[in-house]
DNA sequence: CATTCATATCTTGCATACAAGATTGAGTGA
DNA sequence: TCACTCAATCTTGTATGCAAGATATGAATG
């Protein structure tokens, strides 16, 4: 009954909202049953996210969210400055302004970040604190960034998953803000700025985590969650070892 | 006999190598007798493109390479530029020098360009001066951005098909020597103001398309070529128009 | 009791059959 | 001659069946 766009597009934004944790298993027959479809269209699904990056398919074992771990993080988070801030230093350079229509689009972003933030919806504010960095570059006019994009914050959404708390949500609000001003002003340099300030907290994160926890590695390579997902064990039962059974 | 990976890397080589052309069709049926498989893999391929923006379908009718047009090869030409610059001024950032294996491996791509060249070798010749570009950022260590780069890479590719000229390629191995040469004095800064330059001469081409020929549009959409891709209409039969028959 | 091996079961991999939309071209009527 | 209709054909869209690998279970064996 579902087209394969939606049951990827509903992945994704599962993810996104923090639903679908790193490792998790997507049974063809599950998600066929659930959609109402025939594996076949699950399949394109599958098939359509694994050429983006989002799953990975263990042969006759099934379909898995990666575990995406600290070597894969710094590259994302690499990918993500050099995109992000390109894109502001590449608008700087044009000396154009936004229009009207195209701020207030940015700002009613924020709004919602804020009201999702105040009424404690954590599904909704991750969803939203991720989304803002791909409606900010289709705001600044590359449609084909934006959509690559997109691919890499899910990612670095499976990342950060494990880390983010309240206070840090609150500070990446506030951190988009100030880009969102700095443009709505005129300075895209400064929102450029702002922009790599931002990244550059979360990226300090992703080393951190290796420093402030030398035996993360090891305890993870030894727990054993109940669907170990095999090719990535070495980081395999993340998801489960912050739940508090460690 | 073939798997699904080993078709879309040949749709993609072959467009390295100018042997597909834009608005090309790429029949389920065609592709399983040629690969000895059933459309299953073939559609698993194709759907991987999609996902990729490598092809585009249009439905009960087929898949097709995408007539890139002007609007589209500007983002693309953006994108790269935001990219690779983007990496070499991370690069520049790290203050780190490429070892020598990995400066041997970009010193043999530049030997196999000019090979190519001199020997008139056209497919191999705009197949490694395509190349080129994600080689070098996978050198520089970022995987994720190269596999996106050469998406990117294979549809700029389908756009500059069009225009470019053997002097053209003689000044791009010799701009891609330049990056390669100030990477190996360590000064990555000077390669990334010569990778910016060599595609800032690509993207200014594609602003004189518009200016050097404001009937190209108008050409392109009364030209009628055998399978007219339909939704791309607008640009479609370009392939054809380029080969004499207007 | 630990280990090994065989078997049952579950899940994906692939081919094929059929449904349904799109195109083409012949034929018909004005 | 032109426009329109309808059927024949071609191509993709989707479901399903079977093959085959991976895992789990349990009995047999040392």
């Amino acid at each position: 009954m579902a087209v394969a766009s939606s049951i990827s597009t509903r992945i994704i934004n599962a993810v996104l909202s923090q639903k679908l944790k790193p490792g998790a298993r997507l049974g063809e027959q599950e998600l066929a049953t659930l959609f109402q479809c025939s594996r076949t269209i699950v399949r394109e699904a599958m098939v359509d996210l694994a050429a983006r990056g989002i799953v990975i398919v263990s042969p006759r074992r099934g379909w898995y969210l990666p575990e995406v771990n600290v070597e894969m993080a710094r590259e994302l988070y690499d990918a993500r400055e050099i995109i992000e801030t390109g894109l502001l230093r590449a608008f700087a350079r044009r000396k154009e302004t936004l229009d009207a229509a195209t701020l207030a689009r940015l700002r009613l972003h924020l709004a919602e970040q804020k009201s999702a933030l105040e009424s404690e919806d954590v599904e909704r504010r991750s969803y939203l604190l991720g989304d803002f960095h791909v409606c900010l570059a289709q705001c600044l006019g590359n449609q084909v960034l934006a959509s690559k994009l997109r691919d890499l914050t899910v990612l670095t959404t499976l990342f950060t998953m494990r880390h983010q708390t309240p206070s840090d949500a609150r500070l990446s609000y506030e951190e988009h803000a100030a880009v969102v001003d700095a443009l709505a002003s005129g300075n895209a340099s400064e929102a450029e700025h702002c922009m790599c300030q931002h990244l550059g907290t979360w990226e300090a994160k992703v080393h951190l985590v290796r420093e402030h926890d030398p035996l993360e590695k090891l305890r993870q390579a030894l727990t054993s969650p109940k669907d170990l997902p095999p090719q990535v064990s070495r980081t395999a039962g993340v998801a489960k070892a912050d739940e508090g059974d460690i």
